[in-house]
DNA sequence: ACCACAAATGGACCGTAGTCCGCTAACCGT
DNA sequence: ACGGTTAGCGGACTACGGTCCATTTGTGGT
């Protein structure tokens, strides 16, 4: 049985054990007025301390809950991350399983794409912390875990991971955003070049399904 | 006169016009202290205020010569920067012209593994600026510039600038000093996989020399 | 040799992320 | 219901990157 290391690999937030009311009241607090904030103006520019007296917290219970401003910026994220790890693991094709592994991929992009496009300054926010954190981070190792393994599955036999930290880096939100802002990219057009991308590095194998 | 579009766009450090003696002085002074202090400590570690104070300088000085910390990093880098340039533009081949595209662009990668083991604290301190500065700054468009052509020489046919953003993406610092420090990569592993990338992308195409 | 003026300087100052610690009040066991 | 324990709180405090501007200093013209 196989198809199953991706979903053991799936830590995320681990939900704290026995939290105390007040301080539940207060992190919703705390997220939907960084919510409210974030809507408003540009991810970038809302400050710490903005939110904490938005919210009638003192700062220090900012970062008591989230640590650092990533980990704010993260856990807005994070419900929609949550269920974009869902449709990949679990939903239907072709995101999810029963399609074949190249298939799933494309749409994997796809859905990351439409995901910046959204979201995009949020996840630049979420992301630029200290250095290599970001790839240090469980939702990289989930997202890499589950590229690795349709690689694996698309019957690539060179070194999977090292071609899922390749995949991963053309849909890193501040690239993404630096074609579609800088370069003037479209958004289809970029679906077309991710799409193209994975036809030609899965060109010559099995893919699990024999096409082309 | 044409013929090397990559030549033209070289921009890096245009020379300042007529800098006052003192002022180059003291550029000097600080570029010293700020490599002294670099190679004692981690790049991360080390303030402005220390550079300026080592430098016995006015902590203004500092940033009225290089604009912001990455830029003072940048400077600490410049010289090689400017040498890895002239070798891939002008230098002899693989890296430089004489060599197919294709082998030139392993050359490339190679030698920017080689770069990232030698400076990898020092590039990414360069590098984690403002989000999106690294892919604006002039240094980015050299490389992408680079890459491009090569990719058009090598008779690539889909959108060479987006392969060029993937490409490049394989070899940011930050992603590279994770392959090696916390997947335990070995440098020769990651020469190989950024071969394998390279000749499996460019697999089909008349790779300007037909071999294969 | 001198002057006028732009270039350069330095350090006080500011905004923001993140820490620290004494106080408060929620929770659990009795 | 109550008291002891401790999670949680808040806001003063620190560290650091970056800006500002009154003052100094090098330089080119005369």
């Amino acid at each position: 049985m196989r198809g199953n290391a991706a979903l053991a690999a799936l830590p995320m937030l681990e939900p704290v054990r026995h939290e105390r009311a007040d301080a539940a009241r207060n992190r919703a607090t705390i997220l939907s007025a960084a919510e409210r904030l974030v809507g408003e103006r540009s991810a970038q520019t809302v400050t710490m301390d903005e939110i904490a007296c938005s919210a009638g917290v003192g700062k220090g219970t900012l970062f008591r809950h989230f640590g650092d401003r990533c980990g704010l910026m993260r856990a807005l994220l994070d419900e929609r991350e949550r269920s974009f790890q869902e449709d990949f693991i679990r939903g239907p094709a072709p995101l999810g399983p029963g399609a074949p592994a190249r298939e799933r991929l494309v749409a994997f992009g796809e859905r990351m794409l439409e995901h910046i496009e959204i979201q995009g300054d949020l996840l630049v926010a979420a992301e630029n912390g200290a250095p290599g954190e970001r790839l240090r981070h469980s939702v990289y190792a989930a997202y890499r875990a589950h590229v690795t393994a349709l690689l694996r599955d698309s019957g690539y036999d060179g070194d999977v991971g090292y071609l899922a930290d390749v995949l991963l880096g053309a849909l890193v939100s501040e690239l993404v955003l630096f074609q579609r802002r800088e370069l003037a990219m479209s958004p289809e057009n970029l679906r077309a070049c991710w799409g193209e991308l994975v036809g030609r590095l899965l060109a010559d194998t099995a893919s699990g399904k024999g096409l082309r």
